[in-house]
RNA sequence: GCGAACGUAGCUCAGUUGGUUAGAGCGCCUGACUGUGACUCAGGAGGUCGGGGGUUCAAGACCCCUCGUUCGCCCCA
């Protein structure tokens, strides 16, 4: 290719897409602070050691799409492919056991090396959300209502169902992950490539497959509410209860699964069926040995993340622009007016838009274009009064007015 | 990582079984309208047909490689 292009699986965010990008972000960071979820941020990138420690060396994440890269200190750095793992770092690194519950919000640009599709790239970005050192379904349930409200907020909660299991504590899933791999492995030879690797990797995993033959066994699987402690099963019946006291409809998915030993208990997604195959608009859970894993103290915390470009394309409605003003200098002798004009009626936090070059009916149409809500003209003649032509765009009507009284004549355009 | 489809002006696309100078709509530029946008009309610019190689008298069409996008799987936001 002649003309360069963008790496594989990036995308420019031209002023549109960018503006869609933070309506996102905007919503949900003004939702999250409704919350009591401040916006904080970590670096782009951590000691590759984080990553793989929180997500799992067998992950196919930390096994095969992380963006790792050696420091010139030769240590091992990876490019963030999620947000939690920063966070919960950051929380042992700050000390920050003492201000729990310590609920947050965060949003930036994530990397992973995957086959890029709509809806998934190399570089995207997230909204995230985590609420750390609470032990209790409430807070599973607050951290789920503040994932619907975000998607209520940004119009798309009826495009979305939420999905939602239980891993149950440690004790339960690893009873039932160990009942799992008996059944499975004693019927290795009717199951997916896909699922023996599963078996070995992943075993609850193989509850979610999509392939024929593994749903036929999944079918006769032992079932996981029947190896549920009672601990796990009145936990996860109190945050059923709580979603359903806030009129938060859910779909009860007993094989939405997450692989790693540090999720427990809560485990739940946002999907619409509009997005194809990337569907999961908002995921997380409960992470209670994550803490733990890095190093910390004991610490539960439960969480989610969201992808920006997935809920920017749900969310097609309109977004309200601010319509500028364009002034529009006649002559040479009226641009230096015009620019000081500019300057106060900018300070005075109106939108301004100038050109710089162009004859008046250049400059009318660069106007029209950018949706201007109104035109003040200065020539020669109005210089000479101290006056402009303010043109009303939408009405088409214009008139001559003194500068000083172009506030009040703003202030009546609404 | 596996399987498949697609890549033609800035954008959305058309280009018959390979056959002279590659088209349309929208957008852009110029003018009608040298102090007035939208609407209209008349002109105009813009393409090494993603890139490279091959087959052929002849390739945008066929073959191979490569880059990119998309769909499914995997995985996930």
């Amino acid at each position: 290719m002649s003309q360069p292009q963008p790496v594989r699986g990036t995308h420019d965010l031209l002023p549109e897409d960018f503006a869609r990008h933070a309506h996102v972000q905007n919503s949900a960071r003004e939702v999250a602070a409704r919350f009591g979820y401040a916006e904080m941020a970590t670096p782009i990138f951590e000691f590759t050691e984080v990553f793989a420690r929180t997500m799992g060396e067998s992950s196919d994440v930390v096994s095969k799409e992380m963006y790792s890269f050696e420091s010139r200190g030769g240590e091992s750095m990876t490019l963030r492919p999620e947000y939690t793992a920063g966070i919960c770092r950051s929380f042992i690194s700050n000390g920050l056991q003492q201000q729990v519950p310590f609920k947050v919000f965060a949003t930036g640009p994530m990397f992973r090396y995957e086959r890029p599709q709509k809806g998934r790239q190399r570089q995207f970005h997230q909204i995230d959300v985590e609420c750390i050192g609470a032990a209790e379904p409430q807070a599973d349930i607050e951290v789920i209502s503040l994932g619907a409200a975000i998607l209520k907020a940004l119009g798309i909660l009826d495009k979305c169902s939420l999905e939602i299991n239980t891993l149950g504590d440690q004790e339960s899933r690893q009873a039932y992950r160990a009942v799992l791999v008996e059944y499975f492995g004693d019927h290795k030879d009717s199951l997916s490539k896909d699922s023996l690797d599963r078996l070995e990797r992943n075993p609850l995993r193989i509850l979610d497959s999509k392939d024929a033959g593994d749903r036929a066994l999944v079918e006769k699987a032992p079932l996981f509410t029947d190896y549920l402690n009672s601990f796990s099963s009145d936990f996860f019946a109190e945050v059923l209860d709580g979603l359903s006291l806030l009129g938060i409809g859910y779909h009860l998915n007993r094989r939405l699964v997450r692989g790693l030993d540090y999720y427990t208990h809560t485990a739940f997604e946002f999907v619409t069926t509009e997005l194809g195959a990337q569907g999961a608009v908002i995921a997380g859970g409960r992470y209670d040995g994550l803490i733990e894993a890095l190093g910390g103290k004991p610490t539960p915390g439960i969480g989610w993340a969201g992808g920006v470009e997935r809920l920017a394309m749900l969310a097609t409605g309109a977004i309200k622009e601010v319509r500028p003003l364009a002034i529009i200098p006649i002559g040479d002798a009226a641009e230096t007016a015009a620019q000081k004009l500019a300057y106060s009626l900018r300070q005075d936090g109106h939108v301004i838009e100038m050109a710089f070059k162009g004859n008046l009916s250049k400059r009318m149409k660069r106007a029209n274009k950018l949706n201007a809500r109104a035109a003040i003209l200065i020539g020669e003649d109005e210089l000479a009064r101290d006056a402009c032509t303010f043109r009303d765009l939408d009405k088409g009507e214009q008139e001559e007015i003194a500068l000083a009284s172009l506030g009040s004549a703003l202030a009546a355009l609404g």
